[in-house]
DNA sequence: TAACGATAGGGAACGTTGTTCCGTTTGGCA
DNA sequence: TGCCAAACGGAACAACGTTCCCTATCGTTA
């Protein structure tokens, strides 16, 4: 996307001072708004709340799942990176994996809403999808790997679909007492476990 | 709700023919659509294959959720009685468990989009989400319990708990060959189970 | 410092949803 | 046959994401 974090892409046309102002004020509301209201929030709430036209939004983000994408990425990065780190400290490779699941499920859960929308089949969240896919597959799948070719873990396990699962176990975990996302998702690791 | 069903409620008022009539054809139009289209299927759509204005929809159907129970209400009630059915055929109360559960995610999962419906924290979806859980939780409950004493599974799994797990991880299974629902419930159901 | 043109902004407008309102039609009964 | 409550159809409303178009502003250049 549109660096101006100083990447040296395709000399990137630098953005004029108002433009990039409204770009970090949009994130900061949108990152506020998301906390009170959940990732559904409309996005004229966003606009007001950042004392901007619902326009601004969109010249800056191309669709409502960019601008989630990019209150985000941060997070989704540092939990990528936490995967390979995990695995070199961690005693076994089934304990990174299941701590590294346990980082992506506590980020899910802490975002309201935001599980639901990264399975929603709505065409207007591919990007976001995408993103998480091609981001987090790859570091599941190494950890999978790794526990595979211990033995500790059978070895058909497909890191999307696993991923998937764990995304979707995290839906409506916020704010209900009735309802422990982790739990499940443990259950679902342990009964990936080899039986000794 | 209104029978009209040859119930001996409070004196049914009887509705009339060409009200019978349509309900009837709305119920058929809509279980097309929703095959077709999903469970999220505009309320347009619905109306005009049956051939109808929206407001008729309404008339029969408080809310569009009312619609979607009314069509599958039966499919839930088989569900519900193979419970203790299947608990009384089953050489063991976890062959029972996994049955029903089988039953349950064959259901939500041949029906596009009605997992996603069942889990959305959508206000006007409540009573469709209270008829499920009040329907197949006690049953749910049952098995788990008959498989905990019987010593086959850990006593503390809450029935809401699972049952919103298992709905969980069959949303978004339609279609798409790359996540199987059905081998993460088992997953799941498998991490259930008390070492030996 | 003044003026200009490209860049960016604001808010009304559009298309799509679920739901409601209201004037019209129609089934069942006297 | 004529009446009227019950039922109907479709326009109307509110909320959403997204787009359009006219105006305001930034940064440059004379």
């Amino acid at each position: 996307m549109n660096d101006s974090y100083g990447g040296a892409g395709h000399a990137a046309p630098r953005k004029r001072a108002d433009a990039r102002r409204n770009e970090r004020t949009l994130l900061d509301a949108a990152a506020a708004v998301f906390v009170i209201s959940g990732v559904e929030a409309p996005v004229r709430d966003i606009a007001a709340r950042a004392g901007v036209g619902v326009a601004t939004i969109y010249r800056h983000f191309p669709t409502r799942a960019d601008l989630i994408l990019a209150v985000y990425r941060h997070q989704v990065e540092a939990c990528a990176e936490a995967g390979p780190a995990l695995l070199a400290s961690s005693a076994t490779p089934h304990a990174a994996l299941g701590r590294w699941i346990n980082l992506f499920v506590d980020f899910l859960v802490t975002k309201h809403g935001l599980a639901a929308v990264l399975q929603s089949d709505d065409a207007g969240f591919d990007t976001l999808h995408a993103y998480f896919i091609d981001r987090l597959v790859p570091v599941c799948a190494q950890l999978l790997e790794a526990a595979a070719v211990a033995g500790e873990i059978r070895s058909d396990m497909d890191a999307y679909e696993l991923m998937r699962g764990v995304g979707n176990l995290c839906i409506g975990a916020d704010n209900n007492p009735r309802y422990d996302a982790r739990r499940l998702v443990e259950l679902l690791i342990a009964g990936l476990r080899l039986p000794r």
